[in-house]
DNA sequence: TAAGTCATGTAAAAAGTTACATGATTCT
DNA sequence: AGAATCATGTAACTTTTTACATGACTTA
């Protein structure tokens, strides 16, 4: 069987399924959207739209503007969709997630006690921020088309659901944040008043 | 101000901060424990373990074993102790989560309904496995230490802080394919009952 | 006039993964 | 006898990031 696209390769073929685009704009896709989960710089993205041009993937053409630079608008072919829709409900690999956030916690114990307190307290206020906008996104997403934004063979729940995933995913570094914060607190000043209940329980 | 490692050597440092080890059990360390939230493989920790010692970070001296390999073990020093201690408070970099997972759920809107879900419900129960088993690790953790596990100025306490972490990521992960999975399941069974509450409100 | 945006790229460096090499011992 | 574990490393490759290069037009 043959080796496949490097996953940035997927990426860019999701973000031309939706719409034809240049280099230039689904970078900026990769800052925003798509960004959240998979990111690209733009020399990883030209060079990776000329190999899927070369494999028949993707085309482009040529866009004449008068103000600003001509540009290359990129278009998914027949097969790249093809290739996309076969790769799409391949058994994922497990995440591998790198966080150097909590690399940091890992080794937080060697830090002096308020120091430690005032990191994890910026961290948290932090992505309460990522979550309040994206929640915000989120709530506009679903007033504008009705209660559920989109079925689910439309690009728009792709976007809805990886929103989604966001959301969760914060909402749960903020609530680990702030229990972190909480007991360093307590840790800091030794009132010490009754334990609180175990975090692990539902 | 100078360059600072890279992450993986603080990583690096962060286990010797709590044992000596040679660099065999480190890669043991960093499949389980510290692995969750940040991978190395040998050939990477290594070479690694050479320059933090030519930095005089660490030091390593041989032991020697009778039924196996010699093994070098390496230990930090004041000096790596007080880096790792300076990095530790220092603001982290946003995520940057690289997740294929969800860069697939941002393209699933073109595969068969059916393959859809089956790709969902398989990635669900795997998360469930995993949030399980974490989550015994954690009772076990706690039940061993009195309620909460270890003060914040000792290892425990990183160990069990990052394990919780993941927990908290894996709880996310679980309830948002769960969601993702009972909408394709209402889309795929158009039966079209009431629709759930919106999932982004509180 | 300086900074910023639009637009496409190349070059070099850093980080990370996969494969290979070696060798003793222990388990099946 | 063959596979797995312990132990350390090198080589090659892939992926990702950072820096550099160019140039027209627009906004402050």
């Amino acid at each position: 069987m043959a080796k496949g696209l490097p996953t940035i390769g997927y990426a860019l073929l999701g973000v031309l399924a939706r719409e034809p685009l240049s280099g230039y704009d689904i970078s900026r896709r990769m800052r925003a959207s798509v960004g959240a989960f998979w990111q690209a710089q733009r020399s990883q993205i030209y060079p990776e739209l000329a190999r899927l041009e070369a494999a028949g993937l993707v085309a482009h053409h040529r866009v004449e503007q008068l103000d600003r630079p001509d540009k290359k608008v990129y278009q998914i072919t027949d097969e790249g969709r093809a290739t996309l829709r076969r790769w799409v409900t391949e058994p994922a690999g497990v995440p591998a997630s790198r966080n150097e956030f909590v690399l940091k916690v890992y080794s937080l114990w060697l830090a002096e006690p308020r120091q430690a307190l005032a990191f994890v307290r910026a961290r948290e206020a932090q992505h309460r921020d990522r979550l309040d906008r994206l929640e915000s996104s989120a709530l506009a997403l679903e007033r504008e088309r009705g209660g559920e934004a989109a079925r689910p063979d439309t690009p728009g729940f792709g976007s809805y659901a990886t929103l989604l995933a966001g959301i969760h995913a914060e909402r749960a570094h903020v609530d680990w944040c702030a229990w972190l914060g909480e007991r360093l607190e307590r840790a800091n000043s030794p009132s010490d008043a009754a334990a609180p209940a175990a975090p692990v329980a539902r």
